[in-house]
DNA sequence: TATGAATGAGAATTCATTCAT
DNA sequence: TATGAATGAATTCTCATTCAT
């Protein structure tokens, strides 16, 4: 569960290839997401990196390989922090909204990263394609045994939690992207209340009478 | 009725031409779903329509044209459909299940279109990007403007209709691409009636105790 | 001799068709002045005499005949005006000058026609080359005829009329080439009086003390 | 002897790759001499040069830069004889002279180069035109400079040094495109001592009395 | 005569990947 | 480890020409 971050080789890297590795990993994710997977080339990822081409097939196999491993990273950057925001929440109602809060904060200030997780990964090949949807179930399970213990509570009533974790997820996903792509709303953090309320509703949550902390 | 098969040139085409016009579209999208967008050959396309790559590029001006006249016909076969349903549906608690289940259907009986649009055109280019969020977004103001409606009836609370029906199309959308790629439900039918709880619930409709066609 | 515009059957066009062979010509002669021979397409062409492809290739059975056709046409046009400005030349010592200005008048009012002879029709491919290579030759050969009768009436001494009406030519269609291409002189007839003087010299002539008529 | 192989990048290569550059300049001078510009193709360049097309376009950019190249390297040479005869020919008056012969020598043992340069690389798109044209007056600029020179000592009368030299270098230009074209004279060198002595009398030098090297 | 439509042989160019230093 | 050079299959698009109405 720990090895998230795929290593190319099992031998161990140097500190100085290292740091090369995670650079053009930077880089990747910044060429990929400037110009989609398709149209990114692996010079243009090479030139990113101050590296040559050889270089960045030293430490990765493949345009695929780099693009997964991209994936993968982002991915557990993603999964760990909900993981935690879930945990350091004890109260069960508010654990949807602090997992719609680090998603959305997280998407806010890494735009790229948004826009490669949601609209970049899609299309890039039935490999990346199987590597996203693992990922994307992975987070909606995560949703979904909070939904199912929510719902042994007795704090909603009964639903699905498999389908009303992939239509919260879908919920969130539709709006960021209008954000990345429209730009609709100018900041994302202005659909977090409202988003909120929805996706309380949806799951069977009561709205909550006093908002506390209402900024995102 | 009308505007369906649009065309792109201002010019009238002979009745012959009009025709293979029409056959070009048709193997283009059986070859654009079997190979996904970038895979996808004007050979393949010019030898499934039985013609010849010229003959292709007197019609459309390059393949991502083509691809985009193929997703205008097709996002306006939807959305025509989807306001049919609307304007059939005489009770406006009604109008959102009916709208689901036009998309539903729609999508579980052309699952290769469903793949293209919703998957494959993502990474297709800038230009296929914009023209695809754009009937997104057409559609999603289709759902919006009945919520206002409903809302404005009294039918339901206070809500963001906008918001509401991205969140709502979102919600559809990741179920759809969902049973797209991992084949769960096997049935996306299956899928229709919890799913249609959950939206029913999300923009603030009571829950219909007297269900007599729950089949999608 | 007088057979110069080349007709493309033997039978006799209806006015009609006529007009319209002239027209095609002239759109013929703006697109590849503006385009280039090999750039220039039959497409350009039809749409800019406003008739179709088809139309085209009715009054001239392709690309390179039309082409040829417009230089018989244009040649013509200096042939028959260096000719008569000739005859109407009394003064042997003056037919030099006479043809000269001649030259230069007509590329100077005719900038477009000038390119096509001079830079565009070089390398039009091998048939084309030829045709051009007998209007020049025919061009030097009215100049060295006239060099050939002014040795004999013992205005000028002896020198290869040939040669020296080659270099005649190739003097001026240098000058004319740099105003074209370069844009220097603003005006052609700038450099006329400049470039008679040498030209009278190359062959021999003396200066002429008190010129007259220095206008071009 | 320095500046003779330009190198369009600025990037240092390896011995290897330096070779191939030339090698692949030297077969594409080969196949556009033997195919002219249009007609040549990238893949015959390739495989004269025994490398790939891909090889080809690592060392240039595309064709219109190979061809380029290619005018450059050969212009350096013309231009660089044509100098260092001008510097050693001592006598002010002779100096017209070794020029032509340079350039007759040249043309006259290079024949195919001649023709592609002359001839070819008008037709060959805007940029060569271009730069053909910087070539020419360059050249043109050689002569004219002599010229003034030749004035300022009171070795010849009044004259345009642009102008004179335009035309000397267009009258040089025309034998030798006629003899590239209709193949007379049969020896480019036969026409050398008529035309020095046409170009001698147009920039107004005397005539040589006693030319002891009439050979060229 | 004229037209719009269709043809199809080719072209230039791209780029993931491999490999000799 | 890293690099620059080389490969070559694959792809889009062009356009002179032909042809059915």
């Amino acid at each position: 569960m720990a090895q998230l971050t795929n290593q190319p080789t099992s031998q161990v890297l140097q500190p100085r290839a290292r740091e090369r590795r995670e650079r053009i990993l930077d880089a990747a994710l910044a060429v990929f997401t400037r110009r989609g997977y398709r149209e990114a080339t692996m010079d243009e990822v090479a030139e990113a990196a101050a590296t040559s081409k050889g270089g960045v097939y030293f430490h990765f196999p493949g345009k695929e390989a780099l693009f997964l491993a991209l994936l993968e990273r982002s991915a557990a950057l993603l999964l760990q922090r909900t993981q935690l925001a879930l945990e350091r929440t004890p109260d069960p109602a508010g654990k949807l909204d602090a997992a719609l809060d680090v998603v959305l904060r997280l998407f806010a200030s890494h735009r790229d990263l948004a826009r490669l997780f949601l609209v970049e990964a899609l299309a890039a090949g039935p490999a990346i394609q199987e590597a996203l949807l693992a990922i994307r179930r992975r987070f909606a399970a995560l949703i979904a045994s909070e939904l199912a213990r929510a719902r042994e509570d007795g704090l909603i009533g009964p639903l699905d939690p498999q389908l009303a974790a992939t239509a919260c997820f879908g919920a969130i996903y539709e709006v960021v992207t209008q954000w990345l792509l429209s730009g609709s709303p100018a900041d994302l953090a202005e659909a977090a209340p409202e988003l909120r309320r929805l996706l309380r509703r949806l799951v069977g949550l009561p709205d909550r009478s006093l908002d506390e902390d209402g900024t995102l």
